[in-house]
DNA sequence: CGAATTTGACCAGCGC
DNA sequence: GCGCTGGTCAAATTCG
């Protein structure tokens, strides 16, 4: 990665997509992000790309460097610590059985420090797919175990698990309010596992010559309904926005 | 018949 | 303290 402190849009040629990195981590609802639009009219690729930063505390100021087709967005925050990746639903479950037998309260208290860092340091990051299915394949097997209706959207969010044991990536879906055709999908956590094999062999373009820092293959970027392989015309209508993340 | 999904209930966090 | 909202659980149901 170039850009030690900066987000980054990178275009990848191999896929045709954009891909915008970031040390930020992000701390807010994806439906909640004050959305920046960023014009990249002078690429033939797409007529503009819009970023968005799921941190509250976003600097909008953008630099853009077309001889290299990559944009920089200077960042404030500091990187976040990334080590962690314990089994949440384990976590859950632990926290409701050891709650119930009312421990004192500064072990509950450090319980709740505790799980707050938990949830501060698992590794985000989100995208916006247009897409007329809800759920993208990205090579990971995941299952559905919610779906919530959202107060400020009249679209739902499904959320996800990876079925890889002990895996504690989480996922969850759901569709712009502000345009429907559009997919956001907010990752959270780091795969401990490679993609199955299966699974892997199934995807349509490409080899995964390109993984973000969190293993997420960028394939999961475009729109792939039923496994059958997709020209590059067809990408070009899947608006890809990248991963938000930080390292 | 096992795996995956659906869906109502429960819980925690947050703001008032 | 209370109500609202989002996240998760788990029983029931559907699917392959």
């Amino acid at each position: 990665m170039s850009g030690e402190d900066a987000r980054e849009l990178y275009y990848n040629d191999s896929f045709q997509r954009l891909l915008f990195t970031s040390n930020d981590s992000f701390s807010i609802a994806p439906l909640h992000y004050p959305s920046q639009y960023i014009n990249y009219s002078d690429t033939s690729l797409y007529g503009s790309a819009k970023a968005f930063s799921l941190t509250s505390t976003y600097n909008s100021d953008l630099t853009i460097h077309p001889r290299e087709n990559s944009l920089v967005i200077p960042s404030s925050n500091e990187a976040g610590n990334e080590e962690e990746s314990a089994d949440n639903s384990k976590k859950y479950k632990q926290s409701k059985l050891e709650g119930g037998d009312g421990g004192d309260s500064s072990k509950k208290i450090s319980k709740q420090k505790l799980k707050a860092e938990e949830k501060e340091s698992a590794p985000r990051f989100a995208f916006m797919t247009k897409s007329e299915t809800d759920h993208l394949e990205d090579g990971y097997r995941w299952r559905k175990y919610g779906q919530k209706a959202l107060k400020s959207s009249p679209y739902p969010r499904g959320y996800y698990r990876c079925t890889t044991q002990k895996c504690p990536v989480k996922k969850h879906v759901e569709r712009s309010f502000e345009d429907p055709s559009i997919v956001i999908t907010t990752y959270e956590g780091s795969h401990n596992h490679h993609l199955p094999a299966s699974l892997r062999a199934n995807l349509s373009i490409g080899s995964p010559s390109f993984l973000s820092p969190l293993n997420y293959p960028i394939h999961e970027c475009y729109e792939d309904t039923n496994g059958t392989t997709r020209s590059n015309d067809y990408l070009q209508h899947s608006l890809t926005l990248g991963p938000l993340q930080h390292f």
